[in-house]
DNA sequence: CGACTTTTGTCCGTTACGGTAAATAACGGG
DNA sequence: CCCGTTATTTACCGTAACGGACAAAAGTCG
């Protein structure tokens, strides 16, 4: 369990229900986490089996009534042990780069234009991280322990999109260079026969 | 599939067994992308299946026979297809980065070993980066599509654990600014009901 | 009335991950 | 001679994760 995890640990931040979880796992922490709301449901059913979160049911008219998850003693006890075993280093499996390895044996274009709309993808979230880092911290400092956790994750992943940016670019010429005009045209032996 | 792709694409350089393959996934394309033996047989027999890649037993004496696979023609074509489709941006998913999101509800230490592993970790691989591009791209460049990929490759995996290392170098820095001393110690006031 | 949003789910199928184990056979150390 | 390691392939099993489709309930907007 380690979406468990993830999702404890924002309910660390304030107590939510899981149509906001899913709504920060489609920002803040989804920078580093994808997951779905179906996702989400199902592990927080689970994490409440488990007695690790509590549900609050808040009636509200205009919409349905909204479940509230707050962390309880056991939840942030299962945290913090979660959090002292030694972590896994995470493989990072890009298809992008799977094409690399092969590129002498797949059409450029594609992946010319994955590169453009990677290098896009990663300027925006490398302005929304500036951005985040600017509002959050002008000074570029902090001292409690919770914001020195996010000053370092928002440092991180400015430097990684910034980093994977200019991957991008270089990586945009250098595939430019290897057919020296616009279009390439890689002769299809056996496009021919199409495919089985 | 897309292990199995990683896989096809690995066997464009050459025909290979599982055992090789297993080890190459430990390695070379391994940096970015972690199958274990398991993984990688069992996927070799779908993609055998398909008719993707096809098997040759080769009689060994003294070790068992191995089954040395190599492309099909429609493994080649089903490989540029599934390159030429957009790739998907892939979410990183770090545990430690969660802890980072919830720095004030860990314990620090296990944290900071783990950072100090993850540095060790990030340093190792930068070199092998290193050494890697020094004997093969000498002049840091190429001009065959395999090399420019493979290239490219190496660069954004240098780059990648340099600044990693220097990050978890700095987030070392600023978690001994917590504390201010080696050791830190947080109470555990429900450490004692242990954990139901 | 119908479409859309908010909120909370369920069901189902696939892919992936990873532990344990086993068969087979040589080679090398204690 | 037993044991561990290397090389090689494969099976079984459980869990985690992914993601599409669907539903239900109550408001709002057009």
């Amino acid at each position: 369990m380690a979406l468990g995890d993830a999702i404890l640990a924002c309910l660390t931040e304030r107590p939510m229900t899981g149509y906001e979880l899913a709504k920060t796992f489609d920002s803040s922490i989804g920078f580093f986490w994808k997951a779905d709301h179906q996702q989400i449901y199902r592990e927080l059913s689970k994490l409440r089996d488990r007695g690790y979160i509590q549900g609050r049911e808040v009636v509200q008219t205009g919409k349905p009534n909204k479940l509230v998850y707050t962390l309880t003693n056991e939840g942030r006890t299962a945290l913090r042990h979660w959090a002292a075993r030694p972590s896994t280093p995470a493989s990072n499996k890009d298809d992008l780069l799977v094409r690399f390895h092969a590129l002498d044996s797949v059409d450029l274009e594609p992946v010319r234009a994955d590169l453009m709309a990677r290098l896009e993808h990663h300027r925006d979230r490398s302005e929304r991280y500036e951005r985040i880092l600017k509002k959050r911290f002008p000074d570029g400092t902090a001292s409690e322990a919770a914001d020195i956790g996010n000053l370092l994750l928002l440092k991180l992943g400015s430097r990684h999109e910034q980093m994977v940016a200019e991957w991008c670019e270089e990586a945009i010429d250098a595939l430019s260079g290897l057919t020296g005009h616009g279009t390439t045209v890689v002769p299809l032996e056996d496009g021919k026969r199409e495919k089985g």
